[in-house]
Formats: structure tokens, C-alpha cells, sequence
DNA sequence: CTGGGGAAGGGGCCC
DNA sequence: AGGGCCCCTTCCCCA
């Protein structure tokens, strides 16, 4: 029975052991199971977290990629953007180029003006500003990088003043220009190049702007309500500067007029009148040309000039465009007047560069020089008589030589009755019987053509010679010949055709 | 010979 | 009466 035991014990122990590393076989299959598992699992994180780290990674790169480009956007933007405006309308195109940054603003902004100089004839690029604060801190305004080619400081500047600029920017003819005081901030950039270059000047505290154009062929620029603009740019005299009377007679016309009522012939035909009003171009660039500075400039001057103008006593409306001084390059000043306000074929200009020349060397011509009017003859009444002393290089520019051809009609200070003819022309000496008289016949030398046809923009120095060339647009021919069917518009023609028929010689 | 314009003179009107 | 203004006339030149 013990024995039994023993053996029965024996093999129990035996199973157990058996059953033991079975179980034991079997935990540590499991275990060995899920640990295979569980090392695949963290595998597969693992490489989960290294993509994610090297997604993370690649974000990261991006991110700061994207904040050294964000560290640098905007001139970038604005180059773009200035190359789309550069690439667009109306002047902005072409190659040469030059931005200009307004002055004050540290950065570019859409309704910030931007002026873009433009010119065909360079094929020179300048780029925008990238902008510092030391160059902002050097000076605001302009700034100006130009990735080729060398500084040209004509084409953007800023300016303190605005005549000060006008040399370097407006002109090559720096002479005529006298600088000014100090008035206010010009942000002034030319646009050269091309035929028609265009001057633009903005000043800081104000709204104007001025645009000039600049004449660099001299070509076409009559008989059209763009002439001026296609003229030769001339600035408002600053006192001191040499500028042509006629000039400023037509300023201060402009400015002097009244309502512009007194000039109405009562004619019906609406289209040759005696205008009180300016061409709208030339209104536009006679008012852009001039700051209210220029404007009391001129009045200032013009009140000096027609210290005794019985205009200004009536406050005549007497319509006067601009007659333009043309300076072209280099050439010295001379007397040429814009044809399209002289007229066509008006010769005054040629007259004056005469009689300056006579000036030089006819002493006899010199002794009746304006100047010399004023100064021998401050008794005598004159309708207009220089003010200051650099009136004198106008007035003998003005000077001309169809006054000779007065004098051969009875011209001339000796030639008349001294006691009737007692207003002086201050140009020729000739007399007149009335101011009026006087100060009509003083535009043959100044050129003051106050009357205008509205239908041809012919210009006229005396009223009835308006009316006269009326004529012409209406056909109408009042003088009919009693002898044939020959009409005339001029009672001299009628009397002259007359002849004709009478076998009279006009000329022996 | 005609057409167009420049320029001066004269006269009337108004203040 | 005188002066200023305006208009017309006239002569002349040029194309």
C-alpha cells in the first residue's frame, strides 16, 4: 500500500512537472508571442514617429523657409507689382525707369502715389528701393536704386524748392531759372527721353501738381489744344529770372480778367467771339505751370508792368494764351513765339531776334531801347513800362522792327503832332493820341494777340480784326461790286477791285 | 487779281 | 471839355 503510494505520488509529481513546463512552455510561448507583437507594434511607432519627426522636420524647414522669405517680402512684392505697373498702361512702359518713394513713409503702400519716370530712348533699368531705415534715415524722399547703369540726378530727385529743382530737372538751360526762396517740399521727377517728356512736381503739404512737358523737337506744337503741351517747357518766371513780356502780359490777363464780359462784340455767331474764356488745354498747363506763389509772382510783376494798363482799370476780359518762349538744349535764349498764338506766319519772333541784333549795333536803335524810353522819359505817359531791372533783357527782346514800318506811316515820336500824339510807345517812341491807342499798338512789339477766333484759334491784336476775319468762317461778303458780280468781305478789296473796271494802276 | 491779315487813324459814345 | 473806350475805316503787305 506505501508502495502504491510512493509510485502514485511519483507519477503525480511527475505530471505536475509536466504539466508545469507545459504551462511554463506555454507562458512563455505567450509571452513570447506578444513580445513579438509587441516589438512589431513599437516597430511600426518607432518608424510612425520617424516619419512624423521627419514630417516634422520637413514642416519645420518649410516654416522657416517661409519666414527667411517673409523676412524679405517686400520688395519683392513691390517689384513685382511695379514690374505689373510697369508693364501696364499709359507711360509705364518702356525700359528706363525710376522709382520714386514718397517721401516720409517708411514703407510702400497701395494709395501711396508712386511716380514712375519712364523713357524710351535708354534701355537703363532702375529698381526699386529696398528699403532701410538708415536710408530712410539718410533723407526722405526719394530713394533711388538703380540696378545698372550710372546715377543720373535729372531724373529723381527730391527737392526743397521748387525753382531750385526746375534747372536740374525742368531745363537744360539752367540759365533761365533764377532759384528762389526756400518754399516749400517738391517731390519733382522727370520723365525724359522722349519727345514729349513730361516734368511732374508734387510737393508734400499740397495737392498741386505741375506738368510741364518738354519740346525737344520743336515740331508740331501749333494749332492744337495739346500744343502747349507738346511746347516747349517754360516755368512761371520767378522775379529775377529772364522772361519775355508777352509772356507775362498773357499771365496776367489770365489772371487779371474779370467776368470777361467787356470784349462782346454782340455778334450772333458764337463760334468767333472775343473768348473770355482760355482754351482748356491751355487752362490746364497755364494753371499747372504756376503755384500760387508764380501766380502772385506774376501779378506782382504784371502790376508793375502795366503800372498804368487802362485794362486792368476795366478788368477787360481779354482772352490770352500762353505765347511760349521756346528754348531749346543749349541754345541761348531767343525770342521765338509758339506760332499757334502769333498766328500763322506771324514773323515777330524773327522781328525781335532782328532788333535784338540791331540792338548790338545800331546805337541810334539802342538810345530809343525801352530802357532808355523809361529812363529819359519818365515824364512821359507810357502804358507800360518795365519795372525792375531785369525787365531791360525783355524789353529788348521785344524790341521789333515793325515798328519801322509804323514809323514809315507816320511813326514815331517826331513824326506826329506832339501835343495830340502825346502817349510815347515806350518800344518805338511813336506817339498816339490816346492810351489806348498806345498800349494797341505796343502789342505789335509784345506780341499780345488778346482776341481769338473759336473756330480757327486765329489770335488777334486788335478786335476789328477779329470781327474782320469773321468773315471768312461765314462766308458773308458784305461789298459787292456795283459794276460786276464781285463781292468782298473787305471794303478795301471792293474799292481795290474797283479799279479794274475804272483801268486805274494800283502802282505806278 | 484775290483773299487774308497787320496796323494805324478817325469818329462816336459815354463818363 | 477832355479822356477813355469801342468800332469802323483805311492802307498796306503777303501768299
Amino acid at each position: 500500500m506505501a508502495a502504491n503510494c510512493m509510485v502514485f505520488h511519483t507519477q503525480i509529481a511527475s505530471i505536475m512537472e509536466v504539466l508545469a513546463n507545459a504551462a511554463v512552455a506555454e507562458i512563455c510561448k505567450l509571452v513570447d508571442d506578444d513580445y513579438a507583437v509587441f516589438r512589431l507594434e513599437i516597430t511600426q511607432s518607432q518608424k510612425e514617429n520617424s516619419a512624423l519627426r521627419r514630417k516634422l522636420q520637413l514642416l519645420e524647414l518649410k516654416l522657416s523657409r517661409e519666414r527667411v522669405l517673409a523676412s524679405r517680402p517686400r520688395s519683392v512684392k513691390i517689384l513685382d507689382r511695379y514690374r505689373g505697373m510697369a508693364r501696364g498702361e499709359g507711360h509705364l512702359t518702356g525700359g528706363h525707369r525710376s522709382f520714386v518713394k514718397p517721401a516720409g513713409h517708411n514703407t510702400w503702400r497701395d494709395d501711396q502715389p508712386i511716380t514712375v519716370d519712364e523713357g524710351s530712348g535708354t534701355s537703363t533699368q532702375h529698381v526699386i528701393v529696398i528699403e532701410s531705415a538708415d536710408a530712410e534715415a539718410a533723407g526722405p524722399g526719394v530713394k533711388l536704386e538703380r540696378s545698372e547703369g550710372e546715377e543720373d540726378p535729372r531724373h529723381s530727385r527730391d527737392t526743397q524748392t521748387r525753382v531750385a529743382a526746375e534747372p536740374h530737372v525742368a531745363t537744360k538751360d539752367p540759365p533761365t531759372i533764377a532759384p528762389a526762396p526756400p518754399r516749400t517740399r517738391h517731390r519733382i521727377t522727370e520723365v525724359s527721353g522722349t519727345q514729349n517728356a513730361v516734368l511732374k512736381s508734387e510737393t508734400d503739404t499740397d495737392t498741386l501738381t505741375v506738368t510741364h512737358r518738354l519740346l525737344h523737337t520743336g515740331s508740331d506744337h501749333k494749332s492744337d489744344p495739346e500744343r502747349l503741351g507738346k511746347g516747349p517747357l517754360r516755368y512761371p518766371p520767378a522775379p529775377g529770372t529772364e522772361y519775355l513780356p508777352v509772356f507775362h502780359q498773357s499771365q496776367r490777363m489770365v489772371h487779371s480778367r474779370g467776368d470777361g464780359d467787356a470784349l462782346d462784340t454782340g455778334g450772333d455767331d458764337p463760334s468767333c467771339s472775343y473768348s473770355t474764356e482760355m482754351d482748356p488745354g491751355n487752362i490746364s498747363l497755364g494753371l499747372e505751370t504756376q503755384t500760387d506763389l508764380s501766380r502772385e509772382d506774376w501779378n506782382q510783376y504784371n502790376s508793375g508792368l502795366y503800372s498804368e494798363g487802362s485794362l486792368d482799370k476795366k478788368g477787360e476780359g481779354l482772352v490770352i494764351d500762353e505765347v511760349t518762349v521756346k528754348v531749346e538744349g543749349d541754345a541761348p535764349l531767343t525770342w521765338n513765339v509758339d506760332k499757334t498764338h502769333l498766328g500763322e506766319g506771324y514773323s515777330q519772333g524773327r522781328d525781335f531776334l532782328d532788333y535784338r541784333e540791331s540792338l548790338e549795333t545800331n546805337p541810334n536803335v539802342t538810345t530809343h531801347s525801352p530802357l532808355h524810353t523809361v529812363r529819359d522819359r519818365e515824364s512821359v505817359s507810357t502804358s507800360m513800362g518795365p519795372s525792375d531791372s531785369h525787365n531791360h533783357v525783355l524789353f529788348d527782346q521785344v524790341l521789333n522792327s515793325k515798328g519801322q514800318r509804323a514809323k514809315g506811316r507816320g511813326g514815331g515820336a517826331t513824326s506826329g503832332n506832339s501835343k495830340e500824339k502825346r502817349f510815347l510807345c515806350m518800344f518805338c517812341n511813336k506817339g498816339f493820341s490816346c492810351l489806348q491807342k498806345v498800349e494797341i499798338h505796343q502789342r505789335v512789339h509784345t506780341g499780345e494777340k488778346p482776341y481769338s477766333c473759336m473756330q480757327c484759334h486765329m489770335r488777334f491784336a486788335e478786335a476789328g480784326n477779329l470781327k474782320r476775319h469773321q468773315r471768312v468762317h461765314t462766308g458773308e461778303k458784305p461789298f459787292g461790286c456795283t459794276q460786276c458780280h464781285m463781292r468782298f468781305a473787305q471794303a478795301g478789296h471792293l474799292k481795290r477791285h474797283q479799279r479794274v473796271h475804272t483801268g486805274e494802276k494800283s502802282y505806278s
